[in-house]
DNA sequence: TTAGGGTTAG
């Protein structure tokens, strides 16, 4: 058997049992001790897909003297079929110690091979063994190891190779410029692109991505005319689209793509992943179904991104069928990200129940899996459903990153589970994971309304960059916690770093004012908020100088303001003023303002509640009547007040006259205790808060059930002194907790926070 | 044999 019937006998070759036939040919003739014709045989067999690469390996042990030819066809193999660089690398040694040489090609399929495993300590080897054996003028291996440094983000040793360079093709140029697009540099990237002899499309595709990146949308634009105007391909669509799409000009991107198609380019999966990820920010479930339509028509409907783009869009769209339609059409060709996807894509449309259905029958957990599932949880309140999700994560040997801490620690912070709060506080600093201005603004938050303030001050002052939120978060806890002087000069400390406040900022500035009744600096800061920094007050800043006003007893102006807003006020401000009204007993303005209120908003519990209290101040025990019917017909239910007080890693919940606590005895007897000592005390009930036509004692007793008063006796049970007694609420203490709070701190020598929430 | 495009999950 000759060397060219082989040849001519691998091309006829149709079936694996041909091959098997020509192999034993070439055996049984000895034609296989001939490195060429051996290193026929092995380029056949590794690219045909009628052999198993096992099969191949097993040929190529079984050679005597392979060339290098076959060496570096074996070792491309490892790497491009098996996606195993490491098995070529150390077939190089071997190929070594056997004596053999290396040739030009052997280098470059090596050097991609540190190149994918990102290896630059192998590659610098490798480069040593090129000069040894004199290839470093070879333009190919000169421009993998350009790239091999480039990937590495070694870009002065890149530049280095480039610069010894005698000669430098189209390749070497592109190389050198991908590396800078690739490092971000924007003006050595310039720089290269301008010095090159001639501009070809890569380059000019490379410098639209780069752009694109650090937002630079018109420079981008610009390059893209100019290879317009010359030689534009499928590539130079699809990055100026995403370039648009990247810099949230999502009208643009879908512009450029229509244009893209009219003018016959083919289209791709990658252009069209883009253009539905644009469709998704818009929320322009229409414009994606198009595409989506389109996609199948050009057929690379099967590609897994393109199939999770879509399941995003259309559950951001609300269309969770037609997001689960994809999803389960999608098979095996569904990825990790498709479920993680259709997980929080439920959660996002409220499906609680699927997304857990889903959860709990995924193949495989990853952390996004268990923190879309913990976030999804506390963005619908379900708070002490994400805790324990974060310790069953736990349990599950996953360590949660930056992102489930957050969920975690502000589900801690919406259940006062401070000492688990706290205890995750310690296990991010034991572990030394990173904490980033979310991660510590979110502790501070937690710190601040759990009355924490040491801890949050201690977080404050330890991070390196301070966000806006930071600030907002620090300012608006102190105000919360009574720090007002603090609070407002931590403000004055934050514009000294020259930090922008936006209306956040405000709220806790002009909250801070509210808590302590200082009108003329609310004016001040509300006014300075609209002229200094032009931020246009929203309905909350309103409602809190109406708060601030009517609390002074300004109601004139508390109401005058609420006339000159631009927008309609809402519940709150309303809210303000009537509360207000009571508080100063103007009940002409209080009654005048319910009234209108309950016909704005019949369906609100507040109004009617303050209203019907206005009228139980006065013993107008007809009117109150009058608004329960009115309730009554309206189906308006009062929002229970509850409260939430941990206990030994355990949250309590109490319904204001909750029977149902285990230990309800015990509370009970605690609270009958505390009236007791407080009557001693000189504590008169504030009975007039209480709606109900009963007489003094019931109203008493009724009182004396508020959901806050039964966490407190319960902690004044279960918690040991030193430690603080922290409740937190859903609705404003009543004027009696408050009081009733303030002299059981003092009676019983106890720390105690009720904050609200 | 070396160079250019993308997104999607919390």
């Amino acid at each position: 058997m000759k060397v060219w019937t082989l040849d001519a006998a691998l091309q006829r070759c149709q079936w694996p049992r041909h091959f098997r036939e020509i192999l034993s040919q070439t055996i049984l003739t000895g034609l296989i001790s001939d490195p060429y014709a051996a290193s026929r045989v092995i380029n056949f067999s590794t690219r045909s897909a009628l052999v198993p690469f096992d099969y191949s390996l097993r040929i190529f042990n079984h050679l005597h003297n392979p060339n290098a030819f076959t060496w570096n066809t074996i070792m491309r193999a490892h790497f491009e079929l098996r996606n195993n660089p490491h098995q070529a690398l150390t077939l190089y040694k071997l190929f070594l110690a056997e004596h053999a040489k290396p040739d030009n090609y052997t280098y470059p399929i090596l050097l991609q091979c540190c190149a994918a495993r990102v290896s630059e300590f192998e590659g610098r080897e490798l480069h040593a063994h090129v000069v040894r054996f004199g290839f470093h003028q070879d333009v190919y291996v000169r421009n993998t190891l350009i790239n091999l440094y480039a990937i590495c983000g070694s870009m002065s040793s890149a530049r280095q190779v480039f610069e010894e360079s005698p000669v430098w093709d189209l390749v070497s140029w592109n190389t050198v410029l991908a590396g800078y697009v690739q490092a971000g540099n924007v003006e050595e990237a310039e720089r290269v692109y301008r010095g090159m002899p001639e501009r070809n499309t890569i380059a000019s595709n490379s410098m639209i991505v780069l752009f694109g990146r650090k937002g630079c949308v018109e420079k981008a634009r610009r390059i893209f005319d100019e290879v317009r105007g010359r030689d534009m391909d499928m590539v130079s669509w699809s990055a100026m689209v995403s370039c648009y799409e990247q810099n949230e000009m999502c009208e643009e991107a879908l512009v450029l793509f229509v244009e893209m198609k009219a003018s016959g380019v083919t289209v791709d999966e990658i252009v069209v992943v883009s253009v539905v990820s644009a469709c998704s920010r818009i929320l322009n479930a229409e414009m994606g179904r198009l595409v989506h339509g389109l996609a199948a028509k050009v057929g690379v409907e099967d590609y897994v991104s393109l199939k999770n783009a879509l399941i995003h869009l259309y559950s951001s769209c609300g269309e969770i069928v037609d997001a689960q339609r994809i999803f389960d059409d999608g098979g095996v060709l569904l990825d990790q990200i498709s479920w993680n996807s259709m997980i929080s894509g439920y959660l996002r449309c409220g499906s609680i129940e699927s997304a857990e259905k889903l959860f709990y029958s995924m193949p495989e957990k990853d952390v996004v899996s268990w923190s879309a599932m913990i976030s999804g949880y506390a963005q619908h309140e379900c708070f002490s459903e994400a805790l324990a999700l974060f310790q069953e994560m736990q349990l599950h040997g996953v360590k949660p990153d930056e992102t489930a801490l957050v969920s975690a620690i502000s589900a801690c912070t919406h259940l006062a589970a401070l000492d688990i709060g706290k205890w995750i506080h310690a296990y991010i600093n034991k572990n030394k994971l990173q904490i980033n201005t979310i991660l510590s603004t979110t502790l501070i938050d937690m710190y601040v309304k759990c009355g924490c303030v040491e801890n949050a001050l201690e977080v404050f002052y330890a991070m390196q960059e301070k966000g806006v939120s930071t600030w907002n978060a620090i300012i608006l806890g102190l105000a919360m916690n009574g720090l007002v002087e603090q609070s407002l000069s931590m403000f004055a400390d934050m514009k000294k770093t020259k930090t922008l406040p936006n209306e956040i900022t405000f709220m806790g500035v002009l909250g801070a004012c509210r808590h302590m009744g200082l009108v003329n600096e609310g004016r001040h800061y509300f006014s300075s908020m609209i002229h200094e920094h032009k931020i246009e007050p929203n309905i909350k800043h309103y409602g809190c100088m109406v708060d601030l006003f009517g609390r002074a007893g300004l109601l004139k102006e508390a109401e005058e303001l609420i006339e000159s807003m631009p927008m309609a006020p809402d519940v709150a401000t309303w809210g303000a003023l009537l509360g207000a009204c009571r508080k100063h007993h103007d009940n002409e303005m209080g009654e005048r303002v319910g009234r209108k209120l309950i016909q704005l908003q019949p369906n609100h519990d507040g109004f009617h509640v303050l209203l019907s209290n206005i009228y139980a101040s006065k013993g107008h025990w007809g009117n109150v009547l009058e608004i329960r019917g009115i309730m009554a017909q309206h189906g308006v239910v009062k929002t229970p007040g509850c409260s939430m007080i941990e206990a030994n890693g355990i949250v309590h919940e109490f319904l204001a006259g909750d029977k149902t606590h285990p230990q309800i005895s015990d509370i009970e007897h605690m609270l009958d205790e505390v009236s007791a000592k407080l009557k001693i005390e000189g504590y008169v009930p504030t009975t007039s808060e209480v709606s109900l036509d009963i007489d003094d004692e019931e109203k008493e007793t009724a009182l004396f059930r508020h959901s806050e008063k039964l966490a407190v006796a319960f902690g004044l049970i279960t918690i040991a002194p030193p430690t603080p007694i922290r409740v937190m609420k859903n609705l404003r203490i009543c004027n009696d907790c408050h009081t009733v709070v303030k002299l059981i701190s003092k009676a019983f020598d106890r720390e105690i926070v009720v904050q609200y929430i």
